[in-house]
DNA sequence: CGTACACCCTGGCCGC
DNA sequence: TGCGGCCAGGGTGTAC
């Protein structure tokens, strides 16, 4: 579930509790998801005071005031659900999901959650922000000014796997998923079997556009349903959103109203869904 | 190096 | 209601 906008509104409803506060007590409840927690990752946090949460491609970062930056991510099914310790006074229990908590001086818990612990975290000394093994091949990020079509027409020369694939290859252009590569194809009128390297510039060109549209209309919605739609269990990262293409198999087209014989197809493409019109992606 | 595929894990849904 | 099979928004390791 969580691309880059699920991130990045997931990194706004928690900037709200998290930024400034110092972590009065970390919680681990497992010793790992995919993989182990960093070594002394509790008393590495304990005491810390929190700096301002940002984002890198799908990866959360926390940064402390000793220098060093706790790397989150969501995996496939991770969320973060704030709770007031006020409201439930220590009568919560945990979840079987549960598998860390932070609470702050605020008065605040934030739960991470991940049934499948697909998920990760780990430290980063903030100097090695640019080496460290998860973060330094990722490519550009999309809503980025460094992200254009030069750039992109760069990264895609010399493929020959369908642009739907290179599209989720996170050195390609880091933080978009099965969902939002789908979605910007359709936009972009783009076929998801085109070998990658066959795009011509002017194609390209609207590839840029239509991934920077569809995310940053992604991050408002995510953005207005924190604000409107805060869920009563405190969760974040889990929006309702409208998609024109992903899981509407069978649907007519949104973009060719016109035609009532173009309808949304489904195919697989490594191992994954594709969504796509085949009357007007081309 | 680029590509294809199995795999990590749990839960939800569908058909029988 | 129970059960097997299939599906799921991510990323990595391995084999070719």
């Amino acid at each position: 579930m969580p691309e880059l906008p699920e991130v990045e509104t997931v990194r706004r409803g928690l900037s709200e509790v998290m930024n400034g506060r110092v972590l009065r007590e970390v919680i681990l409840r497992r010793p790992d998801l995919r993989r182990p927690f960093p070594e002394n990752f509790v008393v590495r946090l304990e005491g810390r005071r929190i700096g301002v949460l940002s984002r890198r491609a799908k990866y959360l970062i926390m940064p402390l005031d000793d220098g060093w930056n706790v790397l989150i991510h969501l995996g496939m099914s991770g969320s973060m659900a704030i709770i007031d310790e006020n409201d439930v006074s220590g009568e919560r229990q945990a979840g079987r999901h549960d598998h860390v908590e932070f609470a702050t001086d605020g008065g605040k818990r934030i739960v991470y959650r991940d049934p499948r612990r697909f998920g990760l975290m780990d430290m980063c000394a903030a100097s090695d922000m640019g080496t460290h093994p998860l973060l330094r091949t990722l490519g550009p990020e999309p809503l980025d000014e460094n992200f254009t079509a030069d750039v992109l027409e760069a990264a895609l020369s010399g493929r020959s796997s369908p642009i739907k694939t290179v599209l989720l290859d996170q050195t390609v252009v880091a933080g978009l998923g099965n969902i939002y590569v789908c979605e910007s194809l359709h936009s972009a009128g783009i076929s998801p079997f085109r070998p990658a390297a066959s795009l011509s510039g002017r194609e390209i060109e609207r590839l840029v556009l239509a991934v920077r549209e569809v995310l940053s209309r992604a991050v408002e919605a995510g953005g207005s349903t924190l604000r409107d739609h805060r869920q009563p269990d405190g969760t974040l990262g889990y929006f309702q959103h409208m998609f024109a293409v992903y899981d509407r198999e069978g649907e007519a087209c949104p973009l060719c109203r016109d035609r009532n014989d173009a309808v949304i197809s489904r195919a697989v493409q490594s191992g994954r869904s594709t969504f796509y019109c085949s009357r007007h992606q081309l």
